[in-house]
DNA sequence: CGATAGTTTGAAACCACTCAATAATGGTGG
DNA sequence: CCACCATTATTGAGTGGTTTCAAACTATCG
């Protein structure tokens, strides 16, 4: 089984992930969007960083390995997010496609021409940060059913509303790499959401929030 | 003990962490500088998120509290660094100062109408969100020992060369919170890093390192 | 229908946590 | 300057959650 799709049953209000100047759906004609297949890496770690991208469409998975092969999922950015960001003009991190994706590079440089353009981006590593900043909270505080009850919440809340779930396709392995985990505790974590009610899955790795209050609670963040 | 300061013994080059247009002691006295004694808290979690922070000097601690009371340390600003983001207008962290420190606060308005400003901001902000990638994966991959030895090795990399190692003084609490970890394993991680030879903790909580090369290996990445 | 990738479950080991008690430190007032 | 107090650090013993290792089981795709 693969935890493709998400389908929330709770409907509620979301805001709304993309106010951009342009349509994804135009941009992603546009002569500077990229392709990235399933699998595809956009960026490697150790590679220069020289452009920043701009997700349209799909999910693209940031990880780092350790020397010993411990593999860490940094993040994961969808559509709205930006990557590729550097601290020292080389990328630290791996940049893997989950999903057939697709992606504007934005040169550094006309961050700086373009005040638009940058503060769009600010506003975009703003978020990113206090995002990170959640992970941090639950990497380092909480025990594998709350990851995992987080991690769902958050899939729950970015996909919103009616629209159809397009959620990336993670294995639990991956899932694992993302929350700090080995698969093996990722899927008995699963199993215990389920047996509390809080999910179902059903075929083909969906997975639909019975209750998001109680998941929301089961996330340990009040 | 308190880990008050650093001393780092080996040296080696470190880049310039500040490349402000002023320098930070000229702005200390601009009129909009805030000061934030030790202790103080210059925002709370839940609090209206107006402005941004610019820390001039000293080290704030930007924390998140569990409902049931677990505690974990979100990052720790040092001069140079932003402070304050959030990504729904309020603030998600409490933010409370390691030592006495200076801040100059930033109206989120200004960053629109300077684009000098938003710039340097923006790339205050990537700088960060590189950082917190390197703490999930130490949150989410590493034992405890090697937590600790990055924590030490990311403040000899900060104190740079000969200058007085102005880190924050944070109790090995905080420093737990700070690692996911509890006191009592920190404690012990540095009992284990000091036997084997990677630092000493002399009186007044001060933290040499010995070999910095060595204790990047212990740090796990490389 | 076989092969491969992914999931599920079990058993044992390990690491970090909690509880608990003691030692060291630092600050304060006499 | 010293005694006292509160805070912090240190160390031990026992527990529990997660990992690891291992073995089915299931889905998917050619």
């Amino acid at each position: 089984m693969d935890f493709t799709d998400l389908v929330v049953e709770t409907r509620f209000a979301a805001p709304p992930l993309l106010r951009d100047d342009e349509p994804p759906a135009r941009s992603e004609r546009r002569p500077d969007a990229v392709r990235v297949p399933r699998g595809a890496e956009l960026f490697r770690a150790g590679d220069l960083a020289r452009r920043l991208y701009e997700v349209r469409s799909g999910a693209l998975m940031l990880y780092r390995l350790l020397p010993d092969g411990r593999r860490q999922v940094v993040d994961v950015a969808t559509a709205g997010d930006v990557c590729g960001l550097a601290s020292a003009g080389v990328h630290e991190s791996t940049c893997e496609a989950l999903a057939d994706s697709a992606v504007v590079a934005i040169e550094r440089r006309a961050l700086e021409s373009d005040p638009r353009l940058g503060d769009r981006v600010r506003g975009k590593l703003e978020r990113a940060a206090c995002a990170l900043h959640a992970r941090i909270v639950d990497l380092g505080r909480k025990g594998a059913d709350e990851r995992v009850a987080s991690f769902l919440l958050r899939l729950a809340e970015a996909a919103g509303d009616g629209d159809a779930a397009t959620f990336p396709a993670m294995t639990q392995a991956q899932i694992g790499d993302y929350l700090g985990l080995s698969l093996e505790t990722v899927c008995r974590a699963f199993s215990r959401l389920r047996g509390r009610g809080l999910v179902e899955t059903a075929r083909g790795g969906r997975v639909r929030v019975c209750d998001l209050a109680r998941l929301r609670e089961a996330a340990g963040d009040a």
